[in-house]
DNA sequence: AGAAATTTGTCCGTATGTATC
DNA sequence: AGATACATACGGACAAATTTC
């Protein structure tokens, strides 16, 4: 499928939904984002459309990014954005059903962290994220 | 000699010809291949092109790669490691469970967008990201 | 213990060719 | 024609982990 841009071009569709990421606090501040090419990967688009949608959160000051290093979330959202979507994160521990079981080849029922954020704004819900990885073995 | 990628691109060639000393036994099992760099000379490619060959393998789960070690020939092809593909179910309608009708504010069963992406780090999941959206109106 | 070398990881900028809207 | 996007490829640089001296 090559390049249907109905509507927004695709590197303003990664770029919101990162944002959202970031905003959430899905990706917490002084975090690093996953690499361009896993990004690439993600959201099954070329590296270019990737550093298109990084520059764009990048301009808006959500981002640093690091030569060798990579891209942070801001420490702290400078501006006091009033738009901001209410969040909610919440972790918990949950034990893998058989769908995530598979995914992430594991035996159903083996425990996994999933961290839920809700994203709202005034009092619709917007969207509801939910991560699921594996804990930490290193404690 | 700028991108002519014609019939099979160059990281695919090479992937196939490290594939082929690998299951030749010419890097034996356990092995430590050749750095990226020393490959680049060999193969007369650049670095990236390299490591997008070594990803194929990763990839194939007949590599594993360290940082700061290099990267070795699998000790034991473990089985057939079925070829999984699917990274990024894309995105798909559910039908609200009582949980999200709740956080959304809608009835049991109605429509919801889920969009899910597995990240992963070769053949190891990482991370599995739902993000759940009442579908657009329009349309 | 410490410095240097090696090696992988990541980003930067650029470029070509193809394809779609 | 121009903007968007993809896949491929190059070369350079810095960062971080590991090994070697």
């Amino acid at each position: 499928m090559p390049t249907p841009h109905y509507g927004q071009p695709r590197y303003r569709v990664i770029a919101e939904e990162l944002r959202k990421r970031i905003e959430s606090g899905l990706i917490p501040p002084g975090a690093l984002l996953p690499a361009e090419s896993t990004l690439a990967v993600e959201f099954e688009a070329a590296r270019g459309t990737i550093r298109q949608a990084i520059a764009v959160l990048r301009d808006d000051g959500l981002v640093t990014t690091e030569h060798g290093r990579g891209t942070y979330a801001i420490t702290r959202p400078h501006g006091r954005h009033s738009n901001r979507p209410s969040q909610h994160i919440r972790e918990s521990e949950i034990a893998a059903d058989s769908d995530l079981a598979f995914i992430f080849n594991i035996e159903v029922g083996a425990p996994l962290i999933v961290q839920e954020s809700v994203i709202r704004d005034g009092g619709r819900t917007e969207e509801v994220i939910r991560a699921y990885r594996a804990p930490r073995s290193d404690q």
